[in-house]
DNA sequence: ACCTGTTATTGACTTTTGTCAAGATTCCGG
DNA sequence: CCGGAATCTTGACAAAAGTCAATAACAGGT
């Protein structure tokens, strides 16, 4: 986690070592829920390892809006920093090994280094462009421009996770995704 | 715009001179580009009065990734942010009176009013979720929940923008626009 | 290893949306 | 105020995706 803030923006050695005293590195089996809808997201956790999904119910069923593997920071970012109730749960889908910060100890590192707030920052454009990622792929028209556009950014997750879930996330339907799929594998 | 900044965060008077100093007022006619793809986003601005829009290029049509308002916040977040070539042109739609800061007068700002950085960060988190909210409409499934998702959010929006436009926005044709609304209107 | 329940695939059919084209309407510049 | 161009509407048809249902494959727990 310090690795990849420092890739974000250098930080100076005392400013690691109190991120490394504050963070709290956890095990979390898989099925455990992190934040239910309608709590205050209190915490940031950088995956080690692992994978989780956040999602939201719509009508009877639940609509996976998106997942979190490796390298990624799990938290409801709008509950994070407006706290407010998040809209959304989050679930671990394998288990995890994650590096925990609390809301708390994060506006502290922000007050005490000011150069902490560049990382912040940073972070925060990155999973804005990830969002915007997102829209891009819902704005495709067909099911075959969905489904590639979500091999081609992860290949190793699809293996992963259960087709339903991922149908979800592409906004169709399971037996649609399946179909493409058989379809996209007889052309290759 | 100051007053908007204001309810984002209070601002110390000091801080709104500093804005008002730097800040530009100016009238931008119909058809205007303010930023063209492939260029970085140097400006942030408040729409005092008027509409634009943000459209990308896909194959042979411009799609359009969201529109702006009053009170709305111009610029290509992204860009702006990571001084990267922006991937998405912004059109004045009518002639418009805008507020605009530049990059560099906002990161002085940022280093000379620390408070300031909290209206920047609410700013930001306001528009992260305005990102979310598309996304949450784009995974709709019919061409009516997207329709009423749209004229639930943006009533006074339909007149004033072409429905070519607000197709494209949705992810959906003209035609199947035309007919949603012809339906949706006979309904009430 | 076996049973059970979930998940994935496939088929037949319906509904929805996209496509192409023609006609109506509106808007704008001269 | 007129004419042309863009925009909007409507229709007929094609293509795509959704629905329902039955079967197959898989996984987890005992």
């Amino acid at each position: 986690m310090i690795d990849y803030f420092n890739s974000l923006h250098p930080m100076p050695p005392e400013l690691c070592n109190a991120i490394a005293a504050v963070a709290e590195l956890h095990d979390y089996p898989k099925k455990t829920i992190l934040l239910k809808e309608g709590q205050i997201s209190n915490h940031a956790c950088f995956v080690v390892k692992g994978l989780a999904r956040a999602f939201y119910n719509s009508g009877d069923k639940e609509v996976t809006r998106l997942f979190m593997d490796e390298g990624y920071i799990i938290t409801s970012w709008l509950s994070f920093y407006t706290r407010q109730p998040a809209h959304e749960t989050i679930e671990i889908l394998e288990d995890a090994t994650l590096a925990c910060l609390h809301h708390d100890d994060i506006e502290n590192l922000y007050a005490e280094f000011p150069e902490f707030n560049i990382v912040g920052k940073k972070a925060t454009e990155y999973f804005f462009s990830l969002s915007e990622q997102r829209s891009l792929m819902l704005r495709k028209h067909t099911a075959e421009e969905k489904y590639l556009f979500f091999t081609e950014r992860h290949p190793t997750l699809f293996q992963r996770i259960s087709q339903k879930q991922i149908a979800t996330f592409l906004g169709m339907n399971e037996e649609t995704l399946s179909r493409t799929r058989a379809k996209m594998l007889k052309k290759s």
